[in-house]
DNA sequence: ACTGGCACTCATGCTTTCCGAGTGCCAAGT
DNA sequence: ACTTGGCACTCGGAAAGCATGAGTGCCAGT
């Protein structure tokens, strides 16, 4: 049996109104809310056939219907409409971000600002090297056997390490260094900066290949290593709050949260900053995460997604409203970042 | 009345059962697991001059006795023995720390374990400019009108920002700026450092003096700044687990831990390594944390605190396991930056 | 295709009852 | 002066019974 339009407003307002109130909604209750036309029997009917169709269900007997996953997922493919934000979000947006002085700032700020406008748990992925060209490396020397390598890409991210040398160098052959590490991998992206790189030791006298080694190694560490595959969290306290629909995911939630690897896998490819994904519920699973549903969608200078950024929350979250903030937020974002570029 | 011997082993008793099981416990039970070599009437005069003392409750007329944070405070004071850590805790220790690559790393290990160790929620602040020396002062060129600047301290800390110039500086201009700036601080500790940094402006041309402003306002803002009141957070899963006895508290515990001024307040003023204190339930409703103990010490190289660790968890934990983690874990963080220095 | 009516289900909340762990106190024993 | 066994008492919490009413499915009538 198709589902007809009503069928469909059926599961719409059924939605709405279980996420207002998180408990099952019945059929007196529905048209007494919403002015749809008809009465409850006939409700009871759509629903029975919503039923049949795996979209709701209900917790026992005599209950009102609460949403499936399955119900969701319709619900936001076919039947959210974009809920604008109010001018107090949009204000919050640019008073939070504007004035942050630097990318890790941004990012900061940007997850506090997520968490606050959702009430969900927010996570920013900070923008990774893989895509991003560098623009200057700086070595430093720190006494005669150490020295502080400083790299800095695009984006404004500045990565740096301390590299103990194994013999002493000099610091005529210090400059020189940095002089043709500077040259050779200026304006590369990453993976081709750590090609020019890898050729470098070559050029230098035996004695000192072994120091400039020891650099290069980590200079291609910094630059490939997936080290940089950090994540911002803010707004666990909002699970607790909303949390009692789920206190049996809390710790497996608040665990994931901290475990780094299921964040990035939640927050998945970066797409670009005008798509949004929407995970529900078991959908997740595979990541490691049940019963929870997230939406993230990728952030980055002009079109090119260098991360992502995302919420996590209930299934039984507000999807319109939350996509709306989350699309701006990572809108706003994309711009700061195109205009700093 | 004074309390004699036996009552100071009832309360132990009492606490240690309490920590156990998490309820209430009854002169009974008591005799059953400790033997303690009197009946149960005999315990029970015993709860009732503890009770008047204020170091135990009962929640209901016809319940055992529960510790108030009066009893906690008697046990940790004068009661507790150390715990030494199992060889296996110590392996952790040694496994977890070594081969951190970094400061931030050693940071980030440290609460990672100390959340494990204890099963609470830990705290680590990171290691505090203040009282550190200044290594080295970095000046990179990004074209002409942006500047990066590096601070690096004998803690390992490494510092950038990125500054914007109000005015194009030429490359000897900027040369000669990073060769003085680099002579006029090195060594200092932050605050002469931040003195002599303020005096550079007076030699150069009234026109690049702007430009050296900007950097120079930068570098203060970067040395005095409390910017870096930073703390890592782990292990609020824990929460969620043992949490079933403070639900209430639990959103207020987790923002909390979100809330850094908070969890600073709670780390108080740091301590020597071979310090530690413990504070318990009421006594940081000033800090903004109430029904919560925290264990707090300091850490870093020598006898020289430079910053705090600690775990937070609920007022019923296991407080010799607690301080015993915290203390090894803070000694030996210490012996690594001694080591590193 | 919709509606009103009706019988049925069952979670929830309330009251009642019962049980027993735990207490305080007292009088007797060491 | 402590300690102990005995005993009456309290009261939270589990178990059982009961009423309520929201909600359903189905059917016959419009």
């Amino acid at each position: 049996m198709p589902l007809d339009d009503r069928k469909l407003d059926v599961l719409r307002a059924i939605i709405e109104d279980y996420v207002a109130s998180r408990e099952p909604v019945g059929s007196k209750m529905l048209v007494e809310r919403h002015h749809l036309g008809v009465s409850p029997a006939t409700i009871r009917n759509d629903m029975a056939a919503l039923e049949e169709g795996g979209y709701i269900a209900q917790p026992h007997t005599s209950a009102g219907r609460i949403p499936t996953d399955k119900g969701y997922r319709l619900f936001v493919d076919r039947l959210a409409t974009v809920k604008p934000l109010s001018p107090a979000e949009r204000r919050a947006i640019h008073i939070f971000l504007d004035g942050a002085v630097d990318l890790d700032d941004v990012v900061t700020r940007t997850v506090r600002l997520l968490a606050q406008l959702t009430r969900q748990v927010a996570v920013v992925q900070y923008p990774s090297l893989t895509r991003s060209t560098v623009r200057h490396v700086e070595l430093v020397p720190l006494g005669t056997s150490r020295m502080l390598l400083v790299l800095i890409t695009d984006t404004g991210r500045v990565e740096q390490r301390v590299v103990e040398l194994p013999a002493d160098v000099d610091e005529a052959m210090q400059a020189d260094l940095r002089a043709r590490l500077g040259h050779a991998v200026a304006g590369l992206d990453t993976s081709a900066a750590a090609a020019a790189a890898a050729a470098l030791p070559e050029l230098f006298s035996p004695a000192d290949r072994q120091a400039v080694a020891a650099v290069i190694a980590t200079l291609i560490e910094v630059l490939v290593d997936k080290h940089d595959e950090r994540v911002a969290v803010a707004g666990a306290a909002n699970l607790a709050r909303s949390g009692q629909g789920l206190d049996a995911g809390l710790e497996a939630l608040l665990e994931a949260l901290e475990e780094h690897v299921v964040l990035l896998r939640l927050l998945g490819e970066a797409t670009s900053p005008s798509m949004l994904t929407v995970r529900i519920g078991q959908e997740n699973a595979p990541s490691g995460l049940p019963a929870a549903s997230v939406i993230t969608t990728g952030y980055g200078p002009g079109e090119r997604a260098l991360a992502s950024m995302g919420v996590v929350g209930p299934t039984h979250m507000d999807y319109p409203g939350t996509i709306a903030a989350v699309g701006a937020v990572a809108r706003y974002v994309s711009q700061m970042l195109t205009r700093n570029n």
